[in-house]
DNA sequence: CAAGTCTGTGCACTATGTTGCATGATCTCA
DNA sequence: TGAGATCATGCAACATAGTGCACAGACTTG
């Protein structure tokens, strides 16, 4: 199990609520790792019984919302976690395998796919653009360690996305002018 | 569900037994896909069920060993697949995470992570390099579509590695600088 | 030919992720 | 001020993925 020690990372960067975490993984957190507000306030909750967080004092009671923090244990466990060896992530992309089935069935059907996923894959490099830039400004205190190590991070899901986009545009344009020879 | 349509693309390139596909995914099919035999086998009973494969039947009969085929009906519905819109697979990395934990715990821990999924991922690189040399020679039909498919993919694979390795080595650099400035 | 190992298949259980829906609280604007 | 949007939390059911273990047949070697 991961997700909580995403968590646990996430809320040691700031104490937040359900939905505010959820919504960082639409964003900088987002870009290597997901999930839905369903997994999301699951875990907080088990996480809760584990006794790695507790809720903060300071939230109006006649509000359901509540605010998480990290604590000692729950620091522990993350420290623990960071330590340990663990296999590199496997790569698990339906487009490849959609890209292998056409070539083994034949047509031309997986063309506008590919285009989405340009679409898509262009947006995100601009995003990511945008966001480094306005880090840039923001804080410049490049010796500040996680500053950088953030720095670094977005720096890999640009240079992704940017492989991507060539990729795909190279093979749209191989697949193109097969269609024209025909 | 896309195991299954893995597993119809597999079998289209190559009629197999369970145990043949499972070693497949440690190979080409596994850089972009894995998945243990367990799952294998379990979606095989089902893919038979719906009637999407069948088993050869030149199989040896007293032999547990069963060769699995697609039958029309599996065409189809890899067809169907194909042709449908899927949001781009997401991206989940555990060595981000643990890096962006380390952020915010301090300490340097993660460096010797670092430095393994570094090799790891020389590994890999060579790897597909050798594949890609081998491919080379074997094949030179650059005019078959499907062999065209899978060279791509494989540079796709070659290029997310080179990827990796550059920022892996600049990332540990800038830590171990970090760590002499102590 | 007995003992040991390898190959191929499979069950049961657990963990993780997803979908659909429900509900109270808060905001908003006519 | 009350009808409707939307925010924040959550349950239940289901779908998918992964681990551990078992077992029968084939192969191999002293």
């Amino acid at each position: 199990m991961s997700l909580a020690h995403v968590l646990l990372t996430s809320l040691l960067e700031k104490p937040s609520t359900g939905i505010e975490l959820a919504r960082r993984f639409d964003r900088s957190m987002g870009f290597f790792w997901n999930a839905t507000h369903q997994q999301i306030y699951r875990e907080l909750k088990q996480m809760l019984e584990k006794g790695w967080i507790s809720t903060l004092a300071t939230d109006d009671s006649d509000s359901r919302k509540k605010t998480y923090q990290v604590v000692e244990q729950g620091r522990e466990e993350l420290q623990r976690w960071v330590a340990q060896q663990d296999a590199p992530s496997k790569l698990r992309d339906e487009l490849m395998v959609k890209l292998r089935a056409e070539a083994q069935l034949g047509g031309a059907t997986i063309l506008p796919e590919l285009r989405r996923h340009l679409d898509l894959h262009q947006a995100q490099y601009t995003l990511y653009q945008h966001i480094a830039q306005r880090d840039q400004q923001k804080k410049s205190d490049k010796s500040d360690r996680a500053v950088m190590i953030q720095h670094k991070i977005l720096e890999l899901g640009i240079e992704f996305e940017h492989g991507w986009i060539t990729w795909l545009e190279d093979v749209i344009q191989i697949l193109e002018n097969q269609e024209l020879e025909n």
